[in-house]
DNA sequence: GGGATATAGTTAGCTATGCTAATTAATTCG
DNA sequence: CGAATTAATTAGCATAGCTAACTATATCCC
């Protein structure tokens, strides 16, 4: 029942605001719509969602080790230890071990890596161009911020 | 960059704004990272998220053929078409044979459907209100104003 | 030093969800 | 009535998520 820390001794129970509710199941579908969506477009690069969000984090955070991508992208270790050996697979990314740990690694986008990215990001951005054309000006900085928002929210998540 | 080559068409060179580019890195960004929280959430379900979101237009927009919710999801019909045999194996949606044309059926939520669905978003609601709660009514209105952008934008892709 | 503990990653095995191609069954059309 | 169309399923493959259990290395502490 979403309590929540209050400057108060007691912790309060929240009755949520009802546009809280419906927020939220909008916000929720309309996510994985457009995911559904995007999916159709990135399959032309012949790499999975996954690993395109992965390699995503490499191309603009830098080199990475295993675990720390893990956390990035919200999986379990094993999960990325599999992504990884895919990426590498297909070349998009080159392992180098740790001289001063040999348990860790980084992992490193290679160039054909980046460029794969870049073309992935053409490609839906001129997907998406012709549709967020349509909207005002103000609509797409509402959506560009409420992005913000989200990101801002899911930074401090738990 | 960001010239729209209408891939088919003739070769219109749309100058996109440049804050399209950005705005749809981070939608797309913010998608991603969002449904990895609540897949966390949803997870205690025991009930996968592609069968909830299809339980969810059963529930929110009454019954369905498998081939129209294959199209409202945007997957294939042999998706769906697991995806319904799954929710039924756990009895969440009963079918009806169409007595008019013996090779179609509609796809119903049961009570039971309805009400799972209802807790995962009650458990979801809970979780979000703690992190919503930190944001402004202005702001909450501008991510549920934007997530119905988008469900807008979507419904008309393509 | 050396054993206990902790940490980084991987392997194995399960489930869920996507897809395409081919199949089955029923309807509609010529 | 036979051919084409339509609705749904089956079969088979790949990606991606998880937990549990394993290997290898590092660190801690006696």
């Amino acid at each position: 029942m979403a309590k929540v820390k209050s400057g108060t001794a007691e912790p309060k129970t929240v009755v949520s605001r009802p546009e809280t509710v419906t927020a939220a199941d909008r916000i929720h579908s309309a996510a994985i719509h457009l995911l559904r969506r995007v999916r159709q477009q990135d399959a032309a690069s012949g790499v999975g969602p996954a690993q395109l969000s992965a390699l995503s984090v490499l191309v603009f955070a830098g080199p990475k080790t295993p675990g720390a991508l893990a956390t990035a992208e919200q999986v379990k270790p094993p999960t990325m230890s599999r992504i990884v050996a895919a990426l590498k697979r297909s070349r998009l990314v080159k392992i180098t071990r740790d001289p001063h740990d040999a348990r860790s690694m980084q992992i490193c986008a290679t160039v054909k890596g980046t460029r794969l990215l870049q073309q992935g990001r053409q490609r839906r951005i001129e997907h998406l161009a012709a549709h967020l054309a349509s909207l005002t000006r103000s609509e797409l900085a509402q959506l560009a911020a409420a992005a913000d928002i989200l990101e801002n929210l899911l930074r401090n998540w738990r």
